[in-house]
DNA sequence: TCAATATATGAGCATGCATTCATATATTGA
DNA sequence: TCAATATATGAATGCATGCTCATATATTGA
């Protein structure tokens, strides 16, 4: 009448899991991608990433996309920084970011394929 | 000496924004979309859907491979399973788990090559 | 029908995180 | 140098969420 907290050795197809663990990609690597699609998914961060797959946009512009506060729109693109999804460039006062690199795009068309799948 | 909500007009590049206004994806999707990336923003889900890049797998093996309790497993399973990551199949007492679309698989393999990025 | 096994799930708790508010920094023009 | 504008950020707060514990459901074999 045990519950053990893992299942028993026999129910595990050992084939399967050692074929898995042989190919596996190193632990902090999951971390790190686990990492990446965190800063993806919000609502406000793919509104912000959505629309910088169009143009370069100052954080004004974003501001009026979006329709949120200044600084709601900083906080995530500070988000975006930290986890090299976006780039900026400093022109003046403005601020203007962009995409960091194609991975990103490709991630974003991939996802929204996914999405607009039927079913 | 006010502190404007949203930016004035005259910080706007009104033709990058309207260009992106008219290019830009279905509110709703945005949202889908953003709910796709944070059902794969969690370093459990990621090793689940890692592991099953290589094979199908029963909850058992997850557990085996993970290193988690059951009852953690299952959780997240169901979350993927809610976000069309993952589909399901029974047999026997074991139920099989594997990635549910090509996209999936190739959000996984780009999101990889972004992190494994020098830099 | 009963025990064992595999999986799923609800409640509770603790942590993480998105937004707001207030304010700081930086740049430009007068 | 001062006011206006654009952006960034720290603290506080409220909500979302991952894990644990206990338990429920389902399947198989005896």
């Amino acid at each position: 009448m045990e519950k053990p907290e893992i299942c028993l050795e026999k129910c595990v197809h050992s084939e399967a899991v050692e074929k898995v663990r042989a190919k596996q990609a190193p632990l902090d690597r999951m971390f790190d991608l686990a990492d990446l699609f965190k800063a993806l998914g919000d609502s406000t961060r793919i509104r912000i990433l959505l629309s910088l797959m169009h143009a370069e946009l100052c954080v004004c512009d974003l501001v009026q996309l979006i329709g949120m506060t200044q600084s709601a729109i900083s906080h995530q693109l500070r988000v975006l920084r930290a986890g090299k999804i976006v780039k900026h460039r400093k022109e003046g006062k403005n601020v203007f970011y962009s995409l960091d690199d194609d991975h990103i795009r490709q991630l974003l068309s991939d996802g929204l394929e996914h999405v607009n799948e039927p079913g």
